[in-house]
DNA sequence: TTGTAAGCGTTATCAG
DNA sequence: CTGATAACGCTTACAA
């Protein structure tokens, strides 16, 4: 390698050792070597190998903006789905010669505020969210100075942002459907309180219209999960109401299946005895008991398209597109925990 | 709030929207508000409010070097451990006024180089690694300009940086101490290769004097974890071995949790019966069967050493103090995967 | 094909 | 206490 001098190479040094200006060498590494002789480049080239130069990403982003960092709010790093999520995101960010920016809001919409106001302080060049509370004022100036924003399943009033998620309604759609023909007739959707989630308003509501449309009973428990003993003397209550019907268990995302099952262990019930279906594939699904049937969503390929409608966004010339609703097919997993 | 310009604001607007310097505004965001009388400190103040300004993070980092980012390295950040250290590395970022670029390496050596690359090229004033390939090279060099730099769970040759991690020593015997008072004789280690990492070497290697200082029957397996059938085989034929002494299975990290247990499901052992003792605690580990015994890692504690490390660093003078090890220690939960 | 020079938004230095 | 003014390292017209 390189023997670097104490402080890092800057772009004069390397003109200076290659014989060069200061232009040609930010050429080389803008990405314009084909303007440049191939003697030069091979000078330029050698001269930064021995400096071990690197392009100051931050001088760089001053300049023409061009920061070349995408920002992303993560409403909780420590939910799989999201990490999965940000994977794909982070993916195609790479490929594209983006670094990612990633901040965890833990659910505070004061962290969001925040962090939301750090990311735009680094300039980033585009902005994916998947937050759940509401800095919609915010957001909503930051579309209108021409930030590429997307929302990751989660709409956002009247902003004209792209939104990336999954298709709510099918999914729920898709699992009633499975719960009904393997004969459960009465159920209990959990979800965290929807209110300013929209994926979980959406798939609350298509939860509501699908049981009534099947002729099937439903009813919906929205509580904060930490709580277990709620979750569980509500369970406890729907299983022991009276009826003869097979009782089964809609979990909203993937910690309410881990509440759910959590609950349903400690009440000894038997998994497919009682249904229990979640959306979100979690590694450990197929372990507990028969296995959990799960509505799995895409999450790399949710991620990369965040990114592909941010990219378009950016080339494509200003707010000037409509604003976009890109919609994934969950798949169903079909396990012991609903075959009785 | 503000109505936005087209473009933000610059500092130079806001000084002359409150009929002040650039200096001064500098001042004013740069923490030192004590140094201007009261009068201007309110004209800026609401001046700033009014453009709706926000210093640039670039610009800033452009003059004295101060991007307030810390990057860090993950080798898999969709291992549950790492993004839970990662989460209290964030979170001790935040409270000192730093935010973090994550860099996700999915243990590929060329992706780590290639990200350090970056990471410094966005100046970043301190580096939090945990990586399984070997950089050593450019850390080595990295840490001789002066950069601060802790490894997360990994040593690192002969740099001179702070190492934070578990006592994997210690670990290893509390698992050992367990495993024997259950009366399981015979063990069986799983682990990914340790080539690279440090703490699967120590895992390993104290696996092997603990099991001969006690007089237990020990072995080691370290293959990928991927290939199932060759899991699969190696342990069918660790439980179908002639002899009578209970055996447990003892798994070096979650993801040998996982595939160890699912093994264990298609061989229809029970648990318990079969012991299984893995590090690392997981979301799921109280669900499967009677439960997963493990050992639990202080994971936001660790995070937030690291940063201790990187600010102490920092702040005390360049890479004249000596390099540290912390150590933290695992804590065992006990569950029936390891009752007969 | 190559170079010159003027910024980009901030902070630091040095005067008032 | 306050303010000019010169960097910081790079990009980008505009020339040559």
């Amino acid at each position: 390698m390189s023997i670097h001098s104490p402080q890092r190479a800057t772009i004069l040094e390397v003109a200076r050792e290659a014989g060069a200006s200061k232009t040609s060498v930010s050429r080389y590494f803008g990405g314009e070597r084909e303007r440049l002789s191939r003697e030069l480049q091979g000078r330029i080239e050698s001269a930064a190998q021995r400096l071990g130069y690197r392009p100051n990403q931050m001088a760089r982003g001053l300049k023409g903006g061009r920061s070349r960092l995408i920002g992303m709010l993560v409403a909780d790093i420590r939910n799989p789905f999201s990490v999965a999520v940000m994977h794909g995101v982070e993916q195609a960010c790479r490929e594209r010669g983006y670094s990612l920016l990633v901040c965890n809001t833990d659910n505070d919409p004061a962290q969001e505020r925040e962090h939301l106001a750090l990311l735009t302080s680094y300039r980033v060049e585009g902005l994916v969210i998947n937050a759940a509370g509401s800095p919609d004022r915010e957001l909503q100036a930051l579309v209108e100075q021409g930030m590429p924003l997307v929302m990751l399943d989660r709409e956002l009033g009247e902003v004209e942002a792209e939104v990336v998620g999954l298709d709510n309604a099918r999914a729920l759609d898709l699992a009633l459907d499975h719960l009904q023909v393997q004969g459960y007739g009465e159920l209990l959707y959990l979800s965290e309180p929807p209110e300013q989630a929209s994926p979980r308003q959406a798939r609350l509501m298509r939860f509501h219209q699908g049981v009534a449309a099947r002729g099937l009973a439903g009813e919906a428990h929205c509580q904060a999960l930490k709580d277990r003993e709620t979750l569980q003397r509500a369970i406890g209550d729907f299983l022991a109401r009276p009826g003869t019907a097979p009782r089964a268990l809609l979990c909203a995302n993937g910690n309410a299946t881990l509440a759910a099952t959590r609950a349903l262990q400690t009440l000894g019930a038997r998994l497919g005895d009682t249904g229990l279906l979640g959306i979100d594939e979690l590694d450990w699904c197929a372990l507990v008991g028969p296995g959990i049937t799960t509505l799995a969503q895409p999450t790399e390929a949710i991620g990369r398209a965040a990114v592909e409608c941010l990219m378009r966004r950016r080339e494509c010339g200003d707010h000037t597109t409509p604003s976009r609703r890109v919609h994934f097919q969950a798949s169903l997993i079909p396990r012991g925990s609903t075959r009785r």
